[in-house]
DNA sequence: TGTACATATGAGCATTAATTCATATGAAAG
DNA sequence: CTTTCATATGAATTAATGCTCATATGTACA
């Protein structure tokens, strides 16, 4: 819990390279930023949602469309609908009673691909 | 559960674009790829393994320095390397009683990178 | 071979999160 | 304005996950 933590494994003042911790800590990203990215890993990393992604980036789809290509309920892909909107990696228009959902932008697909290719080298 | 279960919320046969529906089921990566890359971003969501990433991503560091960089204890860091290793995120090398850890290869470090372009830009 | 130290791992606890069920919102048609 | 249908959301349950504590592994050095 506390910032010592750490120091109850006994892994003390020895093993510490102090010239490379404080080079590291200074040229890191803050932690507000790496909390975004967390967030953004987060809405991307569950089966479900990831689906609705790969499914998207083919169509745009309404939500009763996503739910019968991935064999879920409404309830349940409106619900993960909501989380990706909440990090804008989608976007929705409406037409009449109907919602459509498309991927919000590039970047969404770029790292979609870079990681297709990152899991086909290590397969 | 069952792959009927999105009728219940009776949102039927009248909404849906069977032929979208059709093309987009075509063209999905498998569900096995897509559970890989679920996996993938998963073993990144998590707070913890995202510092150690960006932490890793300026320069190698043991095991300790990983630990007293981002505050945590030895052990929690440990675990979470094991899910890094797993997922082939990082790679280690040993010199005498120290485990040096780095990122296993560039992909990582372009999904980094794109991932912070996406955050910067809906900021 | 015995001690010290860096790292790894198993078990348990506390928290988060995904799905379902029931219901609410909101637009279109009659 | 009432009904219908597409979508959204709140509550509850069940499953997954991160951290800590205790302990194990493995390397170096005396």
């Amino acid at each position: 819990m506390s910032i010592n933590s750490y120091e109850s494994d006994k892994c003390g003042d020895l093993c510490l390279h102090e010239d490379a911790i404080a080079s590291v800590r200074a040229q890191m990203p803050s932690d507000d930023r790496l909390l975004e990215l967390s967030d953004l890993y987060k809405v991307i990393s569950d089966s479900t949602r990831v689906k609705i992604i790969a499914a998207l980036e083919i169509s745009e789809l309404c939500v009763c469309d996503i739910a019968a290509v991935i064999g879920l309920s409404q309830s349940a892909v409106s619900h993960q609908l909501r989380l990706l909107r909440g990090e804008r990696v989608v976007k929705n228009r409406r037409e009449g009673k109907t919602i459509f959902y498309s991927l919000a932008d590039e970047h969404v697909i770029s790292i979609l691909r870079m990681s297709l290719t990152h899991i086909a080298e290590i397969s």
